[in-house]
Parts: structure tokens; C-alpha cells; sequence
DNA sequence: CGTTATGGGTAATACGTATTACGTTTTTCA
DNA sequence: TGAAAAACGTAATACGTATTACCCATAACG
């Protein structure tokens, strides 16, 4: 920067006026010129240090999230760095894996220097530390939140079955989640009890989704329609339940959630719900934005339902699924 | 920092010398105790910004790749995020979607200031900047570069399917792209041709797969065994062929690249070469950082051959496949 | 004509850290 | 005992930018 001040016989401070846009009434509209020129030509890039050093803005935000695995995921990550980037930010990623690694991804980012944070679920950390923030996939009072509506979806989605006749639930995916507890609530809506052994925990992947559905079936008996937590699980249980010799979905429906890029091309295709990936990353982004550039905003919650999508893995009820020994 | 100073009654540059560990012969061992203890009472965080302005060290790496969108993308994402981390360095991630969108991933990282750049593919970009560099999937005098072998992993697939009997081989992947290249070689190498029409052109996702492979059939003739980019690619192509009344493998053979997380629980379950992420990931990480600690060091090119991983996609010639007709 | 605005410009400073160059006192050891 | 080394410590400064507080000259205005 002084090298340009110097080629354009002005001081530094008048380089730093032109360059961010405070020129005017300051410097002359031709030197203004040539200080940009020059700047192009010599493609000077500001010291990004130097600035946050002085301005106390870093133009970055931290993505505190659990480690990508499929698709869906896969997607989310390069929506919200672009989205950032396409606003001036940098996104910085910071992937847990367990939940006992979560203050070190906090630290991570913290420690880097960030504006704000968007984080999945909320941790203690965002407390003590008084840094904006917006939180996915969770409500917490103090912080705005984007929430996937996934209490709508699943009533959608047991709609949907209910409406094809199935009455005999199952479930897959983490146990204790809060899926898990919307499944529970329809369950109960329907005046129905949850069936020891037809709800099988499960991680977010294919590999957990099989050796669950794998379990599932072990049983004497069997739901005719199962819910999965997400279209990775959804896609190990069918196909264990196919290799078990189960026709899916004459002999048993599934659902999945999120939409996930491969979710089309299953055998056969995955009906889930669309968890709308560029309009949570939207929001996301929008709201800690929103909240950096004017912190004395109220609280905002934004809600985006999952829409659902139906493709082929589920069919209406078909009384002889009941037993193993019927098939 | 001048608060720990304060409070332990000791000046600004004592603490600093304390806390990176240069205290040594210079201030009192119970002095040293009692500001290490003052700093984590107090949750003290050095200023990564004006750290960064005086020592010209930002502990940042810029990560150049194109937009994740498969599983085993998410992985790479995260394995190197993570690997970064253990090693004291933040990511910073920036992702192309087209080739032409590729100069302002590097204006992104590059504005935001990086210590190196780990980067898919050699870009122009990198030449001018003088910047450390490692160079993943391409090779370029001047730079180090991580190389998956995929020339190995071709050969390998090939002879894996000529010893089943194969002998009319399709592709599916970019047109042009380094494996349609290896996979000629292969066919050279035999002493066969390329099949027009048995060569489909589809970016790497399961969408494109179903449409190469929808577009291949659609010929009168059709090959026995088809060598597809990577997983994503596949599993569409299966999903096609399998919705075309082929049965896969028996009559229709397929490979995959990756081993995608969800490669296992396709139907059939994708015979693939595992690309070994972890491997990809810990190389590019350490060529890197190698670099930044020891500038003078002579090029290094790491080389990491995927792993055969054999599972259903492909079975013994079956003559009957030559025609669509004989089916 | 005196006053005020406007255009054009700079010097000085602060941001928070790491490092260099200096001190002073105490210990060691020949 | 005297000199050198070690222990203990600080003041000053630089990193590159943004901003405040100034300055002077000329134009506009009552």
C-alpha cells in the first residue's frame, strides 16, 4: 500500500481513503483513478490480518458441525461456503465427530478469530463466549436458530403411510434423537404403542442403517412400513431388507429424510423428504448477517419444512407382511 | 494480554515470552506458573489477527477443490479439516462448480491470506502467486503434488474384468478426463478399439450416471462390462441398466472409483477401488506443511494407489449379452 | 468583503502481538 | 577476589491498515 502511495505521489492514508470508497471529497477524481489503477496492476490484496488487526472485523464466520458423511451433507458444506463467499465472508469448518470433541471445534474456530458462528445444536460455549450466532436444528432462548421442521415432516410422512393402509411402525436412526421423539408423538396420535425391537438405533450411515434393519428383522414379527432417520440409513435398510428377501416395497415401505443426491437411484428409488438444503444454508447465512452488521436485533426463528418427495419404496399395506412365516 | 500482565505484575513482553514457551532464563519459574494459571482463568485467547501482522504466520491453509457433492467428497472435506487442525492449521475451504469459477476460489482464500494452498488440479493462479502449493490429482514442474493412481487402479480393473471374460468394455465418465485416457490405453493395450457410443460422457453424479448409461443402451449393441468415473456415476448406471431389465452382473458388469460410504449397499453392492482418503488427505497435509516449515526443500510427488475392493457388480462373461436382442 | 463550505490532502495514531536490544542483580567458578 | 555467566526483567518497536484530527486553498454566499 505505501508502494502504491508512493507511485501515485500520495500518502498512504489517501491510498487507504480511495481503496475502500471514502475518496470522494478527499482526493482528486484522477488521482482516485490512478490509485486504482495501479492497485489492479500491481494486484495488490489488502493484508487481511492488518485490517481485522485495526477494524475488528474479520469477514468471517465459523461452521461448527458434525463431520460430513453423505451427500446431503457433502452439499450443505459447499452451499454455505459459497453463499459466505458470495457475501464477503470466508466460512471456517469445523467438523466434530463425537460430542466430546465439540469444545475443541469450538476452540478451533475461536481461537482463529471469527465474526460470528453457525453452529448445529447449541453447546455451552456459545454462552461464555459473547459472539453471534445462529443455531441449526435447535431452539435455545438468546440465539437465533434455523429449524427443519422435522416434527412437520414426520406427521407428513406418517400421514402418508397411515393413508396407505399401514398401521405397524418401525424406526430407525439415533436413539434418544428428536426424530425419534416425532415418531413417537404420531405413534401416539394414532393411539398406537411403540413395538419393542421395531425401533432400531442407528448413526447416520448406510453401514449403521443395515446392521439396524438387519436387527430389526431378527424379530418374530415386522412393521410393514419403517421410517428412517435419513436417506444413508434409509439406503443400508433397504438394502438389508432386500438381501433378507423382503420385496421393498410390496413387503415393507421405507422413508427416508433429507433428499440426498444418490436418494433417486436406490433400488428402488427412496420416497423421503427434501430437506431444501439451499434454503436452510439461505437462512443460515442470512441470519447471522443479518445479526453481525445490526447486533441489537430481536431474536429470529426461521422454519423450513422438509418437502416431501415420493418416489417408489413405499406401497399400500399388504396384510401377508405381517409375519416372517407368512412370506 | 496486558490484563494477565497486570495482574501478575509483570510487563506485556514477559507474558508474551511465558506463553509461547520462551521464558526460559527469563522470568521466575513461580512468576512463570502463575501467569499460565492467570491465562487459563481467565480464558485468554492471543489475537490471531495482530499474531498474524507481526509474524507473518497465519496458521491457515486455503483448500481448493470442486463443489463436494458425494459422500466420499464430505469425507475428504472433513479428513482434511480435521488432519489441518491436529497440526495447529485452520482449513479454508473455497469450492469451484465450473471450471471458469476457479479464479475467484483462489481470490477468496488468497484475500483472506493463507500460509499455503492445497489445490485440485494446477491452475495458473498458483504460478503468479508465490505461494507454497501442493497439487492434488495433477503434476507440475515446480510444485509438489499428491497423485492418486488411477492409471494403476485402470489396469487394474481391466485385467480384473478381462479374467472374467470380458472383452467389450464401455466407459462412463468426462469425456476427455484423465481415466477415459487411461481406459483407451487399456483397450490399446489389448488390442481393441473404442466403441463409439460405448463411451458416455457424464460429470460425476448419479443423475449423469443414469443418463450416460440410459444413452448407451440405447444402442443396438452393448458391452458386457462397464468401467464407470466413480461411485456416484455407478450407482446411476446400475440404477439404469438394472431399470432397463439388465441384471446386474450377469449381464451387465460395472466398476466403480472411490468406495463411496454407499458404495456397499447398492443392489448389487459396487465392485470399486477404494482411493484411500485417509492416505490422500495425511499426504497433502504433510507435503504441505513439510513445505512451509523447510521452504528450500526439492519437489515431492507422493504417489497412493487405490484398493481393489471387490464386492457383486461384476460376474464372468455371459455371451448372450452381445445384443440387446439375444436378451 | 468577511464568512463558510468544499475540494484536496497529510501526519499521527491505535489495533495486539513478537522480538530485539537493553538493562540489573545474583550466582558460579577459576 | 574478580570476572564472567546466568537469572530476571523491561522499554521500544514493527507488522499494515483504518481513522481521526488536522491543514491549506479556493469557491460560494450573504
Amino acid at each position: 500500500m505505501e508502494e502504491i502511495a508512493a507511485m501515485a505521489k500520495v500518502s498512504q492514508t489517501g491510498v487507504s481513503f480511495v481503496l475502500n470508497g471514502k475518496g470522494a471529497g478527499r482526493i482528486a477524481k484522477a488521482k482516485q483513478e490512478l490509485i486504482l489503477r495501479l492497485a489492479r496492476e500491481h494486484n495488490y490484496r489488502p493484508n487481511a490480518a492488518a485490517r481485522g488487526l485495526r477494524s475488528r472485523k474479520r469477514y468471517t464466520v465459523g461452521v461448527i458441525m458434525p463431520t460430513p458423511r453423505s451427500g446431503f451433507y457433502a452439499g450443505l458444506v459447499s452451499l454455505l461456503q459459497t453463499g459466505l463467499a458470495a457475501r464477503g465472508y470466508m466460512a471456517l469448518f469445523s467438523f466434530w465427530l463425537v460430542r466430546d470433541g465439540i469444545k475443541s471445534a469450538y476452540d478451533a474456530v475461536l481461537g482463529h478469530g471469527v465474526d460470528g458462528i453457525i453452529a448445529w445444536d447449541y453447546h455451552a460455549c456459545l454462552a461464555n463466549e459473547k459472539i453471534p450466532a445462529v443455531i441449526f436444528a435447535d431452539k435455545q432462548p438468546g440465539f437465533d436458530a434455523v429449524l427443519p421442521d422435522f416434527e412437520a415432516a414426520m406427521a407428513e410422512a406418517m400421514d402418508y403411510l397411515s393413508g396407505l393402509g399401514h398401521r405397524d411402525f418401525g424406526y430407525i436412526g439415533p436413539a434418544g434423537g428428536e426424530r425419534q421423539r416425532f415418531f413417537r408423538n404420531e405413534l401416539r396420535r394414532r393411539g398406537l404403542t411403540p413395538v419393542p425391537g421395531w425401533e432400531q438405533d442407528a448413526a447416520g450411515s448406510p453401514a449403521a442403517g443395515f446392521a439396524a434393519m438387519t436387527r430389526l428383522l431378527a424379530g418374530s414379527r415386522r412393521p410393514s412400513a419403517v421410517v428412517c432417520h435419513n436417506d444413508a440409513v434409509a439406503s443400508g435398510a433397504i438394502f438389508a431388507a432386500v438381501r433378507r428377501g423382503l420385496r421393498v416395497p410390496e413387503e415393507l415401505s421405507l422413508t427416508g429424510f433429507d433428499n440426498d443426491p444418490g436418494s433417486a437411484y436406490t433400488l428402488p428409488p427412496l420416497t423421503t423428504f427434501d430437506a431444501q438444503p439451499e434454503l436452510l444454508a439461505d437462512a443460515l447465512i442470512d441470519s447471522l448477517l443479518r445479526r453481525l452488521e445490526e447486533p441489537g436485533l430481536p431474536e429470529r426463528t426461521l422454519r423450513v419444512c422438509p418437502k416431501a418427495v415420493r418416489r417408489e419404496s413405499c406401497a399400500a399395506y399388504f396384510p401377508s407382511s405381517q409375519t416372517l412365516e407368512d412370506v
